[in-house]
DNA sequence: ACTTACCGTTAGTGAAAACTTACCAATAGT
DNA sequence: ACTATTGGTAAGTTTTCACTAACGGTAAGT
């Protein structure tokens, strides 16, 4: 599974989301994330890794806190994969497009 | 739920993202689509039925053939999401710096 | 040393969702 | 008319995965 593919299954789950922009504003410690949030905190901890994985976020160990924040890395594959997806369709609809004007001439 | 977050749930499922692929390069009738994959036609269809809500895809009914292609706009939700992101990220970023250095003085 | 705070992992459970089978409706072609 | 093609839907099953409870491990503070 490359980059975007596991930046899109990680942000498939809406709690993923939540946890995801919640760091948006600022560096969180894992018991700050799980707090508002309407799961316990080991699930919050699995959720974290799979974001991790996905390199939607890093860690920043401080002692013994956890302090996990936004990692552009994996936005950056899915803003890649998103445009070169739309560029690739275009050129696609372009061309079936000419090869149907010739067919009419 | 809105467009960005129902077009990451569809995108979330690796059988739909194929799915989304196939439809990139032309516009394809369910029996098309369905050739290929590993899962059964009445499957490809609940696939579909999930991304044309996210509005990834949309249809072009003809006859008794049901065209899908790419619907441009899931996907602009999923990029503007994802640049306002990283532009709100950058600014609690750049905020939070200047903070710091406020208390340095 | 002892206690507290923080957090990852594992095992097991429950619910969501992906899938298949069966069925039916609509159009196209003969 | 009838036959074939296309494809959506419903019911039921299977599988996936999100979740909790319990545990252990590490660092900080006293």
């Amino acid at each position: 599974m490359n980059n975007s593919e596991s930046a899109f299954n990680a942000l498939g789950d809406p709690t993923r989301r939540m946890i995801f922009e919640k760091l948006r504003d600022r560096p969180l410690a894992v018991v700050h994330i799980a707090e508002g949030l309407q799961v316990s905190r080991p699930a919050v901890s699995q959720h974290l890794k799979v974001l991790r994985e996905a390199k939607l976020i890093s860690i920043n160990q401080q002692g013994t806190k956890n302090i996990y924040q936004i990692n552009q890395e994996g936005i950056l594959a899915m803003r890649n994969y998103l445009n070169k997806f739309w560029d690739t369709a275009l050129a696609a609809f372009k061309l079936a497009a000419e090869q149907t004007e010739k067919e009419n001439e």
